[in-house]
DNA sequence: TTGTAAGCGTTATCAG
DNA sequence: CTGATAACGCTTACAA
């Protein structure tokens, strides 16, 4: 590796000259710019990054923490932040945390450790109103935001939010509309704000609509599948006389969906399935199942602006997005007779 | 930020024990080791990691470039990386080329010019038999493990590949044993060696099972969704009398298969559609279509080890996992009659 | 077991 | 416009 010094000793000139060229400084004359210029990419000069930001106190990384690649959402945000952040001049540093809260707060150490610019992190939601981790990241002083709902222990930074209560509610009235009354509800992990959100909702729109508020429709289902393949064979068992069932989630309304199938249920024809979440997977995949339509790549973009203004110095800044609609059609109607008994 | 002189200072003992107390050097008295490391916790402290690499010229950094994170493959690759480089101590700095040879090497550049310990490749595959970039990664002497087919310009450099020729050669075999006679072929990008073995394995077993090699049969498509669906397309246009269609990817197959549908045809039972990947797609979304399975989270694991290898400075090996294998016996029969007529 | 000196590769600062 | 000098925060090498 060819250091400056070099660089500058076969040019003829000072290492600080050197170094203005690198980085395009303004107060260069022309002719040292190029001789210094060409003279580097003949020997391959490349500065070291890192040893810029020591002195600069600027490490160019953008720290990024999610739950997991193998989900699809993540994968969207990451898409959208990582693009900006090239532009931007930064690099991207990335953990997972399988939602386990031990693994969240090695990665956000060995972050703060890098000394990095800035934090995109989709928190592991706990019951706690604090989290040691979060605290010192917040003392830190290390632009943080959020991706995804505050909760009570990260309620301090900046932060991307989805509008889950309205759009799940919209869901459930349309599904009330198509004439369905009796919905069962396959909720999220409680512990998660976007997961009660959308129970809420789904909640309120039942009672609206006047229809009896059943606790027996109501299964509990984590976040992946295989949780919602599991909740289905819960709720196959049971005679709930539902004819639509509605996910708080998209994973989970497949690993239902595909149980049920197993079952030799049809989908949608006896029980009408929707999923609720951030990415078309019904777009990809040919599921027999209804998603809601999320405008969810700006979620990354809105993330990456709010960063932005971090790293200007401003302060933290909360958005809310819009939650999603129904827009597609398609939700089957209740045939007659049909129904889970 | 505590700073080690600060803590030094406030233990009062040299920055050298504060230094060796932080790494767990051995030759550390057991009170100043307890001393120190109350005072640490008490302050503050984190050690730089960047400053720590400056000077010992390691960066603890593992460079992971790859096509995109929505690519469900990659996915589990990162997950299966991300998880081993973690309990080595080593961060992973992530990019993506979304196929695109400007982005592969800028990405490159900057990861070189990070001084990452390592680097994961997954190429940006063209005709060429050279590559500026990756000469310039062979120079530099970086640690490079391609993470799928070698091709002439990294040919170099260790890799993890998998037997393509032989399981897509299986797969046909198997439609052809199921009774198919005119199997149509959606081939990948033929720059791609993987798309390449895949294609010369189904001629194979074509030729070897005395059927005609039917040029007509065969339709490029690219590696997304949306090109296996505009070649779904075209194929739906010509009269092949195929019964089945075996697409080089799962992708291709799931976007054929979608198109094909869209156009009013029953799949599998009027045209049996066969994906190749990586990954279980049909495990996880229930589409009408056979997926071959691929032992491929080992392919994060392999890779993992070659790097290791190279990290204790030894030389380059290719590893060679093997291909998928048909192992569901879902794969549709012809109906008589059917057919693309 | 502990400390001193020097240096990793770059840039901030100030002087010319 | 250019250069000398001193850092940035840590570790290697050597000495005590």
């Amino acid at each position: 590796m060819v250091r400056l010094k070099e660089l500058a000793a076969a040019a003829g000139v000072s290492v600080m000259t050197v170094s203005r060229v690198m980085r395009d400084h303004p107060q260069v004359s022309a002719v040292t710019r190029e001789k210094v210029r060409s003279l580097a990419a003949q020997m391959g000069y490349v500065p070291d990054i890192s040893a810029r930001g020591l002195r600069s106190r600027k490490t160019g990384l953008l720290g990024l923490l999610i739950s997991a690649m193998t989900n699809p959402v993540n994968a969207r945000v990451i898409l959208a932040i990582e693009e900006t952040a090239h532009e931007l001049g930064y690099d991207l540093i990335l953990a997972q945390t399988l939602n386990r809260t031990d693994r969240e707060e090695a990665a956000l150490r060995r972050m703060l450790a890098r000394r990095v610019d800035g934090l995109f992190v989709a928190p592991v939601y706990r019951m706690e109103p604090e989290a040691k981790i979060y605290e010192e990241l917040a003392k830190a002083g290390t632009p943080v935001v959020i991706l995804g709902h505050r909760a009570p222990f990260c309620a301090s930074f900046a932060a991307v939010e989805t509008e889950d209560r309205g759009a799940s509610e919209a869901v459930t009235k349309h599904l009330i509309e198509v004439g369905h009354k009796r919905i069962a509800f396959f909720s999220g992990p409680l512990t998660a704000p976007w997961a009660r959100e959308r129970f809420e909702g789904y909640q309120r729109a039942v009672r609206e609509a006047g229809l009896p508020q059943d606790d027996a429709l109501v299964f509990k289902a984590g976040s992946t599948i295989e949780e919602g393949a599991a909740a289905a064979l819960r709720f196959a068992q049971e005679n709930t006389g539902a004819t639509a069932l509605q996910a708080a989630h998209d994973l989970i309304a497949i690993g239902a969906a595909n149980a049920l199938m197993d079952q030799g249920l049809r989908v949608p024809e006896d029980l009408s399935v929707t999923g609720f979440g951030n990415i078309q997977t019904a777009e990809y995949f040919r599921t027999p199942l209804t998603t809601v339509r999320q405008p969810k790549l700006r979620l990354g973009a809105a993330a990456m602006e709010l960063m932005q203004k971090l790293l200007n110095g401003q302060p933290p800044e909360v958005r809310r997005l819009p939650g999603g609609l129904v827009q597609r059609a398609s939700v089957a109607a209740p045939r007659p007779g049909a129904g889970m008994e």
